[in-house]
DNA sequence: CCGCACCTGACAGCAGCCTGAATGCCCTAG
DNA sequence: CTAGGGCATTCAGGCTGCTGTCAGGTGCGG
């Protein structure tokens, strides 16, 4: 599953972020309702984990805003003990269930287990871009019916352009995506990927925009 | 199977957990009547096993909510010897079995092993995956007609496989059907078993996907 | 035509994975 | 009670192929 978070709280948020992320699930973290709101819609998220008191406002307001664009993506909040009211509240607001801080990881793990049973069965979401069939959970890609495999880095980066299909990524951003945030890379390992990436995808995929970064062709302007 | 346990003697819940867990279930081992319910919320058992005399209430209460709920997991209730009224009253708010204290383990076992025999008392519970044919009630499996056996944790992790027929499962979610949830386990454990389970179901049976998973090869891609 | 940005084949090192074997536990038969 | 067998778990050694780097090549822009 890809999951959303929504925490201010650093060392919280660092844990939510490794125990979910080994619970095989990819994690996107932000730490406040404007990065949530543009994350939102550039990617298609499972679950989002929410907390409720954010640096640029409160998470009902993010929640509602959500439903009344119609998202149905599942809600979990992220509260304090005794905030009962905001329980209800939360309910009302549309959220799907609730974590009350401090939690136990094992709980967090159950909860999003949960929600990912709750797809079990459905057919997973594919997504098509240019000849692609790109199937997000699974990690399985076919292009014009022929299964590509990619490795872990190679799917990193794939993943990155698929989120923002014909959309340029520069340099520095697709490097964020295969390393630790802000990690200074010397060599041209991104170069070596695109290259690598563009041999199995087929050399049209990518698009090299010269001096500025690169972007995945998606065939829909 | 995925097991709730609501028992609040320390003792006798150790017990009966890694008896269970022993036999191949995975088990949820919680000691009140509240976490029952937030448990039974987020996650599908297929039993529970529930204590009377809780520190937040009376057993009977929350097995009426859950029937109320239309929730129709088996219950089995662990009550002390000379309660007999509490066994009528029980099976009229809907328990399906019994099992008096002190009890043995074995017996345990072998009344979570009938509730697990009726629970997948389906009308065809042979299901057929790739080259295999597997009977889910009886712990059966025929490759191309030829018998396999499995043992016990061989057969908790293919179950595993089996609810998910080609779909990408993580180390992590592998270990949570073979230990308590969010159990750590710092050796290969799985690795092995994995390999067990491609020596007797073929070497292709399970594929890899290196630094993410497994799956299982069920063809209908 | 030059200079710079980018591309890509090759390769060493090593992470991740596989598997045979050893260990210890428990159960059963005798 | 003891011997033996089966199973779960751990460990070590070996292997595969992924990763990151480099060097030399290609081609674009001016």
């Amino acid at each position: 599953m890809r999951i959303l978070l929504v925490e201010d709280t650093t060392g919280l948020g660092e844990a939510v972020r490794d125990q979910i992320s080994e619970d095989g699930h990819a994690v996107d973290w932000v730490e406040s309702l404007g990065f949530a709101e543009s994350s939102v819609k550039t990617t298609e998220y499972n679950l989002i984990l929410l907390d409720l008191m954010l640096p640029d406002g409160h998470g009902f307001d993010f929640l509602k805003k959500l439903r009344a664009a119609g998202d149905v993506t599942p809600v979990i909040i992220l509260t304090a003990r005794d905030q009962v009211s905001d329980r209800i509240a939360g309910l009302n607001a549309g959220a799907d269930d609730y974590l009350i801080k401090p939690f136990d990881l094992s709980e967090l793990s159950a909860r999003v287990a949960a929600v990912a049973r709750r797809y079990r069965g459905n057919p997973n979401p594919v997504v098509q871009v240019g000849d692609f069939d790109v199937d997000l959970r699974d990690h399985r890609i076919n292009r014009n019916g022929q299964p590509v495999e990619l490795t872990a880095r190679e799917w990193a980066l794939f993943e990155g352009f698929l989120q923002r299909p014909g959309i340029l990524l520069s340099r520095a951003q697709l490097e964020d995506r295969l390393y630790q945030f802000g990690a200074e890379i010397e060599s041209n390992t991104i170069e070596v990927y695109i290259s690598r990436l563009r041999k199995k995808l087929g050399r049209d995929a990518i698009v090299t925009v010269r001096g500025m970064g690169y972007r995945l062709e998606s065939y829909d302007h």
